[in-house]
DNA sequence: CTAGTTGCAAATCTTTTGCATTATT
DNA sequence: AATAATGCAAAAGATTTGCAACTAG
């Protein structure tokens, strides 16, 4: 994992230092999507301006991705250390659930992708509606 | 077409302004996702607040859905009024395209669900990569 | 009329920029 | 030592809130 990370950053030409480290570790450790105040608050050491930095910066390294989660995005680690997944939001609770990649998603994105001229480099596929708790006690 | 638009606005008991109207006719008129500040800039007439409170009240009577585009979400109208659809979004050019719903997409959907108890009310899928023009040149 | 809607002022939160200081290699 | 990274101050943007004035039903 961490050796994964050293040789992202390594091919950017990042640094390796102290603050990305922490933030590195704080993803990892969490293993689930972070808003940007969330990363803030858990990173009190550091300034707001440089955790802003940091992330634009994994995110064109490949470290971090953003997801969308109902209204605002939120930061977490990349397939590189994570395995590939979607989201479902639920409305209710406001709990973010992963869920695996459907087997047949990839051919079906190749196909429109080749009809159209597109490519893809990232896709993201995005549920909201209610979990199994919420609707028990509905 | 605006008929329907009467008709949601009623059943949310919000009234037929002069307002709620000019934001309506603006994004059918452009048919595509528009970003908040596109919004006000085109609607000179009324105060950002008043744009921002009509966004709220049009999502929560689902006359608009946001979608996210890249970093920023943009406002459209929807199901309701446009053909469900997703996006591809160039990260050359910028460009949002949109494209059909896969054929099966909805089985796979619905077979998650079922498996994992959750009641999809909505569901988003987002590409990103370049765009014909864009790949040409490159 | 009168409840719902809008404008205005202002607060708050989020994100970006410039520059001087400090850490990394 | 040279370059890259960080903190701080401050600007710029985005979004929300309270309240008084206005408008649709």
């Amino acid at each position: 994992m961490e050796q994964t990370f050293y040789e992202l950053l390594k091919k950017h030409r990042l640094s390796n230092t102290q603050g990305r480290k922490t933030v590195f570790r704080l993803l990892l450790a969490e293993n689930r999507a972070l808003s940007m105040s969330e990363l803030i608050k858990k990173a009190p050491s550091m300034d707001r301006v440089t955790v802003y930095r940091i992330i634009g910066q994994f995110e064109n390294a490949g470290i971090v991705n953003r997801v969308q989660l109902g209204w605002k995005y939120k930061i977490e680690l990349s397939d590189a250390f994570r395995t590939h997944h979607h989201h479902m939001t639920c409305i209710t609770c406001g709990k973010t659930y992963d869920f695996e990649e459907p087997e047949n998603l990839d051919a079906i994105l190749n196909t429109i992708a080749v009809n159209v001229h597109f490519t893809i480099q990232h896709h993201s596929l995005e549920l909201r509606g209610q979990c199994k708790n919420c609707t028990t006690q509905a």
